[in-house]
DNA sequence: CGGGTTTGACCTGCGC
DNA sequence: GCGCAGGTCAAACCCG
């Protein structure tokens, strides 16, 4: 949400940019010369065109100075009816004493003039208005749809759950069911074995790592209860659940790049696979709880499998940030859709359906195998032709998990943008019209991002990281976040 | 000299 | 309780 928020302010900004410059140019506003009289009082004058209140009330209360044109005040102003502005600097320092105590011994020119000025302001905050207006109808547009497709998911999930139900005779999870945790938190060491899970198949053969869930812990430890080190934090809470997240790429290079730094800890050779495998841990910040285990496949040893576990708790670079955005969005569709049992195939195989239709998204799939699930993209693999152009290459595409979910349409940042082409319309439009699960995918990606709890953690949500503010609660991925 | 890697030892959970 | 396997620690080593 945090994100979405912030993914906004650009266009704000233009607005008020505009807004203003149309002002300062068109009206002369800027401070510098003008004296309207007896006050020969250099201070500025400004008036706010979005408040309610006439702009000429206004006029004569504030004394900041030109030096301070960011001055805080202008910020974050409510309006009247309590509603926060869409602009951030909407007083414009006329530079005109505007307040009637002021005008007396002014010549008729300039009364006129202030006249002329104030009608063109009273228009300009006119339009602006309706402008405003026309902003909230749109919210209030996006609000509502956003609550039938939330509708529309809770009847769908209803649906796969009591078919679900029927389907295993009410026998083994059905307790999940009513599991008050919500769905999300049905991802955990409770859920059978995925079928097609075996291991080097798809994801770490034995054990993969992780994301964890924001609400819980913004630091959490790498799935075993052991390290101390790392589990200073809620180790008297047990997290309800703990999900890994796993990238299956290409890569000859033993490492891939995705943005953070890791210094490795330790190598083990895993039972059942030759090739070893090496812990890293993040070392981008002091204490940053985020883990990962890299291990070549031992079917194709150009398969590298990286598995991510734990939240950032710091901003992640912009090359960081790409690879934890699609991830994370992957995870959260994919444990969005799959309903409170992640046993139900069906469930799973509709997930990988709507993956199939999200470019930038690989095919996933959802391993649970003890002790904890383990979501694994794999970008071995083009799902369908949709699927971007992007170069799915480990060496050149960083995975980062753990951090807010920014929905791939807003993805196309100045900076991430200049990496790989992200989302764009036309490939989103040729997604939502091949595939209609799109809308559900869509949906459940903005009930995450809309509906998940902010984290609590004041690192983890910044701007760049948010770590915890993947949806599932807080399940983030990370570049290892998770 | 500081930071990263290697590697054997140790800890813990789990299955039998 | 025992053994196994995963995960972590930390001393030794390497490198710029």
């Amino acid at each position: 949400m945090e994100n979405h928020h912030q993914m906004q302010q650009p266009n704000r900004e233009f607005t008020i940019l505009r807004s203003t410059d149309f002002l300062r140019q068109n009206l002369n506003l800027y401070p510098t010369t003008v004296n309207t009289g007896e006050h020969a009082d250099p201070s500025i004058k400004e008036v706010d065109f979005f408040s309610s209140r006439s702009p000429t009330k206004n006029s004569d209360t504030d004394n900041s100075s030109p030096e301070e044109p960011h001055d805080h005040r202008h910020t974050n102003m409510a309006k009247d009816d309590g509603s926060p502005t869409l602009f951030n600097d909407q007083l414009v320092n006329t530079a005109l004493n505007l307040s009637p105590s002021a005008g007396l011994s002014r010549s008729a020119a300039n009364d006129e003039n202030i006249e002329t000025l104030l009608t063109t302001l009273q228009r300009e905050s006119l339009r602006l208005k309706e402008e405003n207006c026309k902003l909230r109808t749109m919210l209030d547009q996006i609000t509502k749809n956003y609550n039938q497709l939330q509708l529309f998911i809770a009847l769908q999930k209803q649906k796969q759950c009591q078919k679900m139900e029927t389907n295993l005779n009410g026998m083994m999870f059905g307790q999940h069911l009513l599991d008050p945790r919500g769905p999300f938190t049905k991802l955990d060491a409770q859920v059978a074995p995925f079928p097609d899970d075996k291991s080097g198949q798809r994801g770490l053969p034995e054990t993969d790592p992780v994301e964890d869930v924001p609400e819980q812990s913004t630091s959490q430890s790498w799935g075993s209860s052991k390290s101390p080190k790392f589990e200073e934090s809620n180790s008297s809470e047990l997290p309800l659940k703990k999900t890994r997240v796993s990238v299956r790429a290409r890569s000859e290079a033993p490492l891939i790049s995705d943005g953070c730094q890791w210094r490795k800890y330790g190598q083990k050779i895993a039972k059942g696979n030759p090739c070893p495998r090496a812990y890293y841990r993040c070392t981008m910040a002091v204490g940053c709880p985020v883990r990962k285990q890299v291990q070549r496949c031992m079917d194709d040893k150009t398969v590298l499998i990286t598995t991510y576990e734990g939240n950032h708790n710091h901003p992640l670079p912009p090359s960081a940030i790409v690879m934890a955005n699609s991830t994370s969005a992957a995870a959260s569709m994919f444990l969005s859709s799959s309903c409170s049992t992640s046993n139900n195939n069906e469930a799973l195989s509709n997930t990988v359906g709507v993956f199939s239709s999200m470019p930038y998204i690989p095919m996933a799939t959802l391993s649970t195998s003890a002790p904890f699930p383990t979501i694994t993209l794999d970008m071995t693999t083009n799902p369908s032709a949709l699927t971007s152009p992007l170069p799915l290459h480990a060496t050149t595409f960083p995975q980062l998990l753990g951090h807010p979910v920014i929905f791939p349409h807003k993805m196309p940042h100045p900076l991430l943008g200049q990496q790989q082409p992200l989302f764009t319309t036309e490939t989103m439009s040729a997604a939502i019209a091949s595939n209609p699960n799109f809308t559900i995918a869509l949906a459940a990606a903005i009930s995450s991002i809309i509906g998940a709890p902010r984290g609590n953690d004041g690192i983890n949500n910044n701007s760049s990281n948010g770590g915890s503010d993947l949806p599932l609660n807080g399940t983030s991925m990370l570049p290892g976040s998770t």
